[in-house]
DNA sequence: CAATGCGATGGTAGCGCTGTCAATAATTGT
DNA sequence: ACAATTATTGACAGCGCTACCATCGCATTG
């Protein structure tokens, strides 16, 4: 039933002190600094730790030091599989570490966002990692009076609270835009669901790319503010077929939609990319599989969670960047969907 | 820069308690057990709480009370789509609670799932929630003597632990491979990749299911370590048709392998359902938009994750549930691809 | 009416660790 | 060689909270 009492024979430092031949406190400092002890008596704790199975009590540590070795990490989704591959780079750098993860949630909500950090504040964490950069003004000065390093990710900004990792996706919308109009497209529409701080400014992104070339239409955008689901891909195409029949190519804020897309063609018979090129976003992995293959445009986002986590972790101890935002930047990924029309 | 000093009035439950003109233990059972409070002190205390805006600090509760709120979970991947489901289960409950999650990743590794329940158990979790039934001796005897509530969460069997939240991968494969079967398939392939526990029992399923019908075949499986992709799927189905180029039917043991077998049909003008049955696990969305729409197992992912952190905080406080083990069963979701072959 | 029980409250004593600062030993320069 | 400096080490005093009793008053009971 796991509810047996291990009456645990509770090695505390002073024991492992004891067995070493040293006192609690010097032996304490073998975990903080182990440099500051001399080679003998470091060697003599460790091996009292190692003989006695210590395990420090994190409690009492943190509540006499004044510190945790916490990190939070505030996201907006956990659904969302973009945020899956971000947490992966985070966690994967973490374990190394002494540090360990708080993980929250916000399901995109500034006021439960506000709500965490809030609680962050008071726990004292050692570092914070925060997604976005569209904090509301009481979030962003939590975030200014937290005493601890932070890293805000997903996307870059002027004015970082601290750090900054992420990629610019008006640049990376625009740069899909441009490459569907070079390859002859005119009538692209654009699929957007959620439209959260991001996903708006793709937006811009693809509505200044079309203006820049005189082919911005209201009538070829098609948003919505549900989740985003392969389905409602097909469901959002449909409806912008309905109201803007002559579009020859779309832009999906994200590879689902795309997927979705995709198959609304294959039911309804449109060629891809012959009648209609479909461009993507994020670059999940399914996209190069699909037949034709889909053209996306690629985001680092493993490498957005490890440079993050890193980055946190080293400020913590002390290091701190020299250049506080990272620009992991983008790579359009060109595949069959968006080869140019049937002449 | 983050790095300001918040000097913070620093207001403890003393502070709270002589607000509130009561003892500071008062106060302190004002948060643990309010109902042992009357009436009249209860409101003083909560509007005392409210005034200084008090929040408890967690480490000296943890190290004075010997316990923590925290529950552990521990999965074995983070890219997985079918674990986002199941911890969003799991972080949607546990945030109107009191406990907090914390979660660890063994990919895969025994050894490392080994290293973290050891640690858990240091950290004195309140509850703990782990993935599969198969732990190694050490790692099931860390779990017996383990002094909180575990759940043992993805599937069922006998001897729990404690209390386990699942459903019977071999019935739910069994039933698919029946079911492609009374379609009329007779030649159904097995495509496997990461052939964890679970997925060695979906295989168990479908060798009997076709042994049952004097139909198994050695040379219908492909299998792989690799991590499930979807262009895997398409690999492992160009693997299988060229060492049995018969098969009328492919079984997958999850959903990404499955869309990648319908679009390796797609770039081979294989028709499905046609001359090629598809069928998947797990349901993820897409399945039901692909086209044609593909059949696919059920699982109630997030209800395990709902389910298994209620029954944890449950047990924590003193409810143990009466029937430690909850089969959630499956659904077999019959689509196109597993409609009878050509006549 | 005294004996009993129970709910509500408070006092005392740490939980296991680390910050601070003083004390000691080792090292260096002149 | 001796003072000045720097590495090592240790004593002390809590961090903020709760477990464990003891206490107090009030209602119930024979």
């Amino acid at each position: 039933m796991g509810r047996k009492r291990t009456k645990s024979g509770k090695i505390r430092l002073t024991e492992v002190a004891k067995l070493a031949g040293v006192s609690p406190i010097t032996a304490s400092r073998f975990f903080r600094n182990p440099d500051a002890l001399s080679a003998g008596k470091r060697e003599r704790v460790d091996s009292a730790v190692k003989e006695l199975g210590y395990v420090p009590n994190l409690a009492a540590r943190a509540l006499a030091s004044h510190r945790t070795e916490v990190i939070g990490v505030v996201i907006p989704s956990l659904t969302n599989s973009v945020f899956a591959d971000v947490l992966r780079g985070i966690y994967d750098s973490s374990e190394q570490s002494r540090y360990s993860i708080q993980l929250t949630n916000t399901r995109y909500s500034i006021l439960q966002e506000e709500k965490l950090l809030r609680l962050f504040r008071a726990q004292k964490p050692a570092g914070l990692i925060v997604t976005g950069i569209n904090q509301t003004a009481d979030s962003r000065a939590i975030l200014e009076t937290m005493d601890c390093p932070v890293a805000q990710i997903m996307e870059i900004g002027d004015s970082p609270v601290d750090m900054m990792v992420g990629f610019s996706h008006y640049d990376a919308s625009f740069a899909a835009i441009s490459h569907i109009l070079e390859q002859g497209y005119r009538r692209i529409g654009f699929l957007g669901a959620r439209m959260d701080p991001r996903v708006q400014r793709r937006f811009d992104g693809y509505r200044d790319a079309m203006k820049g070339a005189l082919l911005f239409d209201p009538d070829l955008v098609v948003t919505t503010s549900v989740p985003t689901t392969v389905t409602l891909g097909g469901t959002l195409f449909a409806d912008l077929l309905a109201q803007t029949p002559d579009i020859d190519a779309v832009f999906c804020v994200n590879d689902d939609l795309a997927l979705g897309v995709l198959f609304e063609c294959q039911r309804r018979q449109i060629s891809v990319p012959g009648q209609l090129a479909i461009v993507g976003f994020n670059d999940l992995e399914f996209m190069a599989s699909a037949v034709p293959s889909l053209t996306s445009v690629r985001t680092n986002r493993y490498e957005m969670g490890r440079h993050a986590i890193t980055m946190v972790i080293e400020a913590i101890e002390g290091r701190r960047p020299q250049e506080p935002v990272i620009d992991l930047g983008f790579q359009l990924m060109v595949r069959e969907s968006s080869m140019p029309p049937m002449a």
